[in-house]
DNA sequence: CCTACCGATCGGTAGG
DNA sequence: CCTACCGATCGGTAGG
């Protein structure tokens, strides 16, 4: 079933949680589903974690974490704004393809965080927005980017797509990661037309 | 409260729910949430419609039926591959508009809709995405895009951008939504580059 | 559209 | 990690 690796059985849980929450959606995911797939009674799970939401805590904001982590490496570099965009683009995918079911669940699932954890996540989120929004705007003061771009509708497109991402990404099929980031960096930066 | 116009009370159930399927998501709105909304006991739902989730098909699919409608009107005209683009993704963002809450039911809660109704569902979906991704491979074939673009990441990218829309978009703040229209299609077609 | 109610399932606890 | 179980809530029905 599923590998053991290094994890501990918290972190067990957590990992098929996350594929649980992404496959039926938090809420209809139920603690007895989950205690299913890990070959234990549903009571049992509460030796590990404290609650069904603690598991959901985990998975948002321990992804919210790594995406912060990866943007700062790329922020601080001298480089042109286009190349931080392509930079980040590509470290947030990489990001995502490291863990698919977390950041499905990351994506679309942290509605269900109770206050004031939600309140806290969507901080986070706007926190991350914005220096993206950053970075679009250096573009344009600069002179890289056009100047008449709805800066607003230009960076939420560019987290569209790479929210939506985890959904339709298949390691097997798809692109490696960095492939995949530098072929989106492309297609926003320098659109589809010839 | 909510104002009756020429709704029949089957349909203003319905648009109460997509209300509040958008808001806490199909699985976690309980029956009992949407009979208080509209000011009646849970039971008497059950006058108006058949169950929750015939609620959750007549928005999945009217929705489906809008976009399609809306997409034919733009494949059979003789225009260039990028006007197509440009005209489909102006008409889709115009039927979101028209009703944003059914529109995010439609994009986050079509999962929960049960066989055999899902697969048809998905079905409507690919077909959907396969037109759009047909007009970027004329205008790959054409010359008009760029020969070694990744066309589902076009597709995909673009489908991201039309669905998360009705998660952030407003009509008190944001542009009227053809404005919105041309802005993404410009950003898709023509890239941020200056 | 209501009252009264059903069986099923939920997250979680007690105690071992 | 288990058995046994709790109160709460779920979608839905019967009958008026």
């Amino acid at each position: 079933m599923d590998e053991n690796l290094n994890l501990t059985k918290k972190e067990q849980v957590i990992r098929v949680a996350a594929n649980l929450f992404r496959e039926k959606g938090y809420a209809a995911a139920s603690m007895r589903d989950l205690a299913q797939k890990l070959g234990i009674e549903a009571a049992s799970l509460y030796s590990h974690i404290k609650s069904k939401e603690e598991i959901l805590q985990s998975l948002c904001f321990d992804m919210a974490a790594e995406f912060r982590k990866a943007l700062e490496n790329v922020e601080n570099q001298k480089i042109s704004a286009s190349e931080k965009l392509r930079i980040g683009i590509i470290e947030h995918i990489n990001v995502m393809a490291k863990d698919l079911p977390s950041s499905a669940v990351f994506m679309n699932e942290h509605r269900h965080l109770s206050r004031p954890f939600l309140n806290e996540f969507l901080l986070l989120q706007i926190n991350y927005i914005n220096r993206f929004k950053k970075i679009i705007e250096e573009g344009i003061s600069k002179g890289e980017f056009k100047m008449n771009i709805d800066k607003k509708l230009a960076v939420m497109t560019l987290f569209s797509s790479l929210n939506w991402m985890p959904l339709w990404y298949d390691d097997k099929t798809n692109a490696v990661p960095t492939d995949l980031g530098e072929q989106l960096a492309d297609i926003l930066i320098n659109g589809l037309k010839q």
